[in-house]
DNA sequence: TCACGACGGAACGGTCCCGTCCCACCGGAC
DNA sequence: GTCCGGTGGGACGGGACCGTTCCGTCGTGA
């Protein structure tokens, strides 16, 4: 019964105040004005800004990405590389995450999305990734898996979101990919 | 002529409402309600919650950490991981670093005060570290410094406040600093 | 002893948002 | 052609803060 577009239209509205001012600033009443709709509209489809945007981030969460398969730790490693970062350069994301992950510290529900999210994402892509070269024999068995995630997944975040670095000199997804294959070697 | 301990309470309060509740809903009358403080005396002091929370920000970064000196980069790296992981515990700065981050990410002046005191911090022992290790020759000089820093600071804040891990699995740090060390000599 | 200034507290008008309710409208199903 | 239900819009009482202003109190330095 109820209009796909009009649900559509707060769907994109969310994101757009969710990157603009943020989960906690944001309210219904503005999401509502962003689409141009109705907060009738709104609460008719959620029951409140928590709901809502733990229905948006776990739909998020869905899309399994294919995980790349060179051949080599490197090779893979640098095509994660390059999709990540071309995600995490969209401002969307970059205001997005620190801002959903801000409010997870404080919300358990918040937390569980968003850390489906990340491990049906980027995490789910480095695991399979790692278990690809276990298996080739390229790095040992045995070792801790999450320590070698965080080596995976670390470095990127940390300059692209916590620097917040504007953009990456040329060859520093290639060396990065390089140094983390050598770190995973290395366990 | 203003009151030293009045000051001192409300700069505690703030800590204590950011952790609480975040800095977008943190608000003047809260934290004075906390400090036992009333309004004015805040205003008094500070022109906006803007200005306030810069203050404090800013008065973190002064605190310069000494550098540890081992005389090898593997163990230099541990003993800053020691230190590092012990305040990421503190639940007070894994809730209050993500909230200052989100919202560096919206206000330039925010951006500039968290990035100095993370150069004052982290970034700048990090730096000293890696200094040292290469006039020792245990890592190459002309390399990129930047990806150094990424690969040192980024594994343990993507384990310690994204993934939000509870407690660190024994020999973690051993593994990670020993990993790192790798991954910067094949840089 | 006295004056000054910071203090806590309370109130101000104003703004924004909450969640609910009611309205007139309109499009599709029957 | 007539319903019916979702729609945008607007109004509602209530609540939280804003930043300012005014109190009466209290401590301190002259």
């Amino acid at each position: 019964m109820l209009r796909e577009d009009v649900t559509e239209a707060i769907r994109a509205a969310v994101f757009e105040e969710l990157a603009s001012v943020g989960y906690a600033r944001m309210s219904i009443e503005g999401i509502a004005r962003r689409a141009g709709v109705g907060k009738t509209a709104v609460y008719r489809r959620w029951r409140s800004k928590l709901h809502l945007v733990l229905d948006i981030v776990s739909a998020l969460a869905v899309q399994g990405l294919p995980a790349p398969d060179t051949g080599s730790l490197e090779d893979d490693l640098r095509l994660l590389y390059e999709v990540t970062s071309r995600a995490l350069r969209h401002p969307l994301a970059s205001q997005i995450l620190p801002d959903l992950q801000a409010e997870a510290a404080r919300n358990p529900d918040m937390a569980e999305a968003v850390q489906k999210a990340l491990r049906d994402g980027q995490e789910g892509v480095a695991s399979k990734i790692l278990v690809a070269a276990e298996q080739r024999g390229e790095i040992r068995a045995g070792h801790d898996d999450e320590l070698a995630l965080d080596l995976i997944s670390g470095p990127l975040y940390w300059r692209s979101v916590v620097i917040r670095s504007p953009k990456l000199p040329k060859g520093y997804l290639g060396a990065l990919a390089r140094a983390t294959a050598e770190a995973i070697k290395a366990l």
